[in-house]
RNA sequence: GGAGAGGUGGCCGAGCGGUUGAAGGCGCACGCUUGGAAAGCGUGUGUAGGUUUACCCCUACCGAGGGUUCGAAUCCCUCCCUCUCCGCCA
């Protein structure tokens, strides 16, 4: 969320920056108009309630005193009716204020490319080399089931489309990835370890930015007021909502295992196949808190946090900075991490990692207490996959296939698998 | 799911319906004291909004939302959460 303060003080600014990004938003200049309404009525609904304060401590003394006190009764009784209606005019348009403020995305960090989608996107640098495979590379459906890795047709019978059993030695893989990432992270990046609900309440979403403008992609539950996660940045950005944090334990770090369940429903069609996109992911995040200051330094760090389980795992893979286009709602600035299928002769989305300043912890009410003394102000946060799971399954299968059909397991991953060395049927 | 108890500031803990934003304690910060430290003493120490160059000032907040009243942390209603016991269950 922005701040109605800087939107105000900053109106060119403001506009500048939406006028960036994709899709509507509501207008500002009524935004404003409302904002000084409400500011007005406020005040004088103030004003109100300190003549009525001032009055009401006046009957107490004269009745303490035993003396008559119904002309500052009746005075404080037709007050009352004056601030209720002011109070109901101030409250009917904070509603309407928050409900636009929470429909604004966030300012796009200005020096990040324009662009509509993600052919606008910008190269910043690449890792590795794509494997020399002999012959046409088999695709990881192929791969997976032929090696008795992945059972897609029973998983459509059980749940749907989208849907994935892994079973035997994929189902060892997919964990043991799993395990592997979180080990990096907290061992060697410096993370926490959470493992939190995956189902939310609505104010979880809200403060990070999923509701209310994109409750479809959400699974819902049906008897209860909770939805599955569609990422752990929910629950784990949100275990510090409401609170107010000690600038020294800044930057805090997280890394947390969770499924992620989405609806994928604007993407009929696309990446019908395999593992690609599915309705439920399992992936490790990487989430941040940080000092106003240093989140740009955090996001740099993040990002090679990510990319240290890539490289440990030899798989090709180039950073990409988005462009404005393809920016999150929440995020100021992404990159992601797209690594090398061979099968598609292209680059796949393995990680977005994000800096979204302010605007969650303003929407989460996230602060922190600064050493100086003074107001507490709003962390940054920050988040990025470290890795998603199944896409990384499907970048191992794909770039260490071997000519007979079988699969090299990489050696960092080989204490995983009990030492296994290859996947063979 | 059933029965009971409870939710007050960073923490603990008071609080007859009327200078209570809230006693007291702990913690923390600063100062005094000391060779140094501890103890001791003193001062300060919530959040949001409005106004303001700033200081000040004003308003709201004692789980949340309503209600009663001239006046509510205190009375009433609804909801949420926590704890204990029972039930169910991995």
């Amino acid at each position: 969320m922005l701040d109605i303060k800087f939107i105000r003080d900053n109106i060119q600014i403001v506009k500048t920056g939406l006028e960036r990004r994709n899709g509507k938003f509501p207008d500002l200049d009524d935004l404003l108009e409302q904002e000084e309404e409400r500011r007005e009525g406020l005040q004088e609904s103030e004003q109100l309630k300190n003549k009525k304060k001032k009055l009401s401590a006046e009957v107490g003394k004269l009745k303490q005193q035993g003396q008559e006190a119904s002309e500052q009764m009746g005075e404080v009784k037709n007050l009352n009716v004056f601030i209720k209606e002011l109070d109901e005019k101030v409250e009917g348009l904070e509603t309407i204020i928050h409900e636009k403020l929470l429909g604004i995305p966030n300012l796009p960090d200005e020096n990040i490319p324009d662009g509509i989608d993600e052919s606008n996107n910008k190269f910043i640098r690449e890792w590795g080399a794509k494997p020399s495979l002999k012959g046409e590379p088999l695709n990881h459906v192929e791969l997976g089931e032929k090696l008795g890795l992945i059972d897609l047709k029973r998983a459509a019978k059980i749940s749907g489309a989208r849907f994935a059993v892994y079973r035997g030695m994929g189902a060892a893989l997919l964990r043991g990835l799993i395990n592997f990432m979180v080990d990096v992270q907290t061992q060697e990046n410096g993370y926490e370890e959470l493992y939190p609900p995956f189902l939310v309440n609505e104010e979880s979403l809200l403060g990070t930015g999923q509701l209310p403008k994109f409750g479809e992609e959400l699974f819902a539950m049906k008897n209860d007021p909770l939805f599955l996660i569609p990422t752990a940045e929910v629950p784990v950005t949100n275990f510090h909502r409401d609170e107010i944090l000690e600038e020294e334990s800044l930057p805090i770090c997280y890394t947390a295992y969770t499924p992620c369940f989405r609806r994928e429903a604007g993407s009929y069609g696309k990446d019908t196949q395999g593992l690609i996109r599915q309705h439920q992911f399992d992936k490790v995040e990487l989430v941040k808190f940080s000092k106003p200051d240093d989140s740009e330094k955090e996001l740099e760090k993040l990002v090679q946090n990510a990319e240290s389980i890539l490289k440990k795992l030899d798989l090709h893979y180039r950073v990409m900075e988005l462009c404005v286009g393809d920016l999150g709602f929440s995020a100021a600035k992404t990159y992601d991490l797209e690594v090398w299928l061979p099968s598609q002769n292209t680059y796949r989305e393995i990680s977005s990692c994000s800096n979204f300043g302010d605007y969650q912890a303003r929407r989460a009410k996230i602060r922190c207490k600064k050493k100086t003394g003074g107001k507490p102000e709003f962390v940054h946060t920050l988040n990025g996959s470290g890795l998603a799971a199944g896409r990384l399954f499907v970048a191992i299968l794909e770039n260490y296939q071997n000519e007979d059909g079988t699969v090299t397991v990489p050696e960092a991953l080989r204490p995983y698998l009990q030492g296994r060395k290859v996947l063979s049927s």
